[in-house]
DNA sequence: CTGTTAGCGCGTTCAG
DNA sequence: CTGAACGCGCTAACAG
């Protein structure tokens, strides 16, 4: 392996100097710079980062902490686009990642977790899908031991950012689309929420409650959990009696219409996410599509900023409405 | 940050002492191993990984580098539990993975790839899905600098092990399965193959002529190339003409199904892999399940193997035939 | 502006 | 069986 040392002794300069060109320094003379660099192509040097992380004591990792739910099964649609957005945009911002499952810190302490991760010389996290119940991670959050992104979880200080599309207007947004869509004069809704737990479903809430309240529908609203099956069952019970049917997720909304369909009665029902299996699943409905690769490689470059001395922030992102069907995805 | 000389003092030894306990060196006795271990406790010291690495030279981290095709969309799911498995066993061996995607090292120089991977002190990777085209691939597998397990590709070396399911057989069993549950006895098969870059084709089509000859089938082959639009219009060309067709993935299979169900003719399909996706199509067939996850641990266990000194060698794994439905799914 | 020096936290001889 | 000493590749003061 060709070291910072070899390097130095090519290009006829001292290590630190070297060190200092890789590290854009400023006070380096453009000559020195320029064979400093020559004699790195040269010799196709690498700067080894582990070597750097460790005498530096800032690594430049980030672990990507992502809630697996291997219930839900076909969310790892989710997961894998929140995973590669947020790695390619690493690799451009030149941080190293790791990817660590919720299921592997359960059950540990704030002390352990730490430890762990400082020994992996970790220095910013991003946490994907954190719910109020995840008290370990709050913890975590709040001893602002790491800088930290919080993707769907609105919790802000010096030194965690928090990530999200406004919830709350496109869960009005989509819902009111569907309903102009159609010339039918709506009466009831039915709103299949998500789990009390997730931050993500008070807002869609109140999303619903706005668009309830302008349209005058009259609301109904039950715990679907984001479980299929639970939105499944809510509305083989109750979704005849509904006019249209809103769900907090795609695949509840599957669930719902799956119901429907057994029930062999119509009624729009829209989504939330934008997930590709949507369109697999034969049914034609609105959703509420997040750009989760995005939000991801946004969440990477909030890190990033919260590394280089930036305090935290909110961000909101951009939804879209859309309509996916079969031929639209394959082609 | 707590390292191993706070130990060391804890404990009252020496540095190296406690290097040597934590390595499992043999020469420490029982007495001050006790102690030493006490001390971790007490201190809640993990050792910095970092540190070790650049130290020993040996770091233990292993690159997973995934080909995530964001041609075939619904893949996310196959990449997903590669992933999940392979990082869930990592954790159990005590190995550091980080996940390097195809896109990235792509234009690359054999060259530029190994200091890349030498700059992260990676020595061991895994590869999903190499395909015979992909030739910087081959020749780093070939100049056996790291210890290398490839998932769905037969290169063996010493430092370079494989592990994947019996694809002969798997196609084989899934077509000769699906033929046996009905009656009717059929006469023409029509199988859409996958991209001829790939390994596992090559294996899959062994595996058809097999089952072909074997029942005195005419078989007619025609490339799909893992494309799900392929499939689609190869059925809508030439799938009226068979009794029967079989696909080289699950994905293509829905293509196929999809035609079908569009010409309003109506013959059994069967596909490969087994992916949740499947259920959520909507139609009833029968596939060749690989356990993704599984086959990843497996791999992550022989890099394991490799990099502790072991030799190559191919590792067969074992599949299963499903018929999912998206009741079976959710509930 | 450049070079010297002292570690980062740990693994590993090699004396004792 | 134990401990002092050196070095992995690099960064960061501090001198010059």
């Amino acid at each position: 392996m060709v070291s910072i040392k070899d390097v130095a002794k090519h290009a006829g300069v001292a290590i630190s100097t070297v060190s200092k060109v890789l590290n854009h320094y400023p006070n380096v003379s453009e000559a020195t710079k320029r064979k400093v660099n020559e004699a790195i192509k040269e010799l196709g040097f690498v700067p080894n980062a582990v070597a750097a992380a460790l005498s530096s004591k800032r690594s430049g990792r980030v672990a990507l902490l992502i809630n697996l739910n291997t219930q839900r099964q076909a969310i790892d649609e989710i997961s894998m686009r929140y995973l590669s957005g947020a790695i390619n945009r690493a690799v451009e911002l030149n941080l190293d990642v790791i990817t660590v499952f919720f299921s592997m810190i359960r059950d540990k302490s704030l002390e352990e977790i730490v430890r762990y991760l400082q020994s992996q010389s970790i220095d910013g996290i991003i946490i994907f899908g954190m719910s109020t119940k995840d008290t370990v991670l709050h913890e975590l959050v709040e001893s602002q031991i790491f800088k930290i992104v919080l993707v769907d979880a609105p919790v802000i200080n010096e030194s965690t950012s928090c990530v999200w599309v406004d919830q709350e207007q496109a869960q009005y947004d989509v819902v009111k689309h569907t309903i102009q869509m159609s010339r039918y004069h709506y009466k009831k809704l039915l709103y299949i929420a998500g789990k009390r737990e997730a931050y993500v479903t008070e807002n869609r809430l109140h999303g619903i409650e706005r668009v309830a309240e302008e349209m005058k529908l009259e609301l109904t609203v039950r715990d679907g959990d984001f479980s299929e099956l639970a939105a499944r069952n809510i509305t083989l019970e109750a979704g005849e009696d509904a006019d249209i049917i809103a769900c907090a997720s795609d695949l509840m909304a599957i669930g719902a219409m799956r119901a429907l369909i057994d029930m062999d009665v119509f009624h729009p029902v829209c989504g939330f996410d934008g997930i590709t299996l949507m369109g697999y699943a034969g049914m034609q409905m609105n959703t509420a599509k997040q750009d989760f690769a995005m939000i991801a490689a946004r969440a990477l470059e909030e890190v990033n900023r919260l590394l280089t001395g930036g305090e935290g922030e909110e961000i909101i992102v951009a939804h879209t409405l859309e309509r996916l069907q079969y031929l639209d995805i394959i082609c």
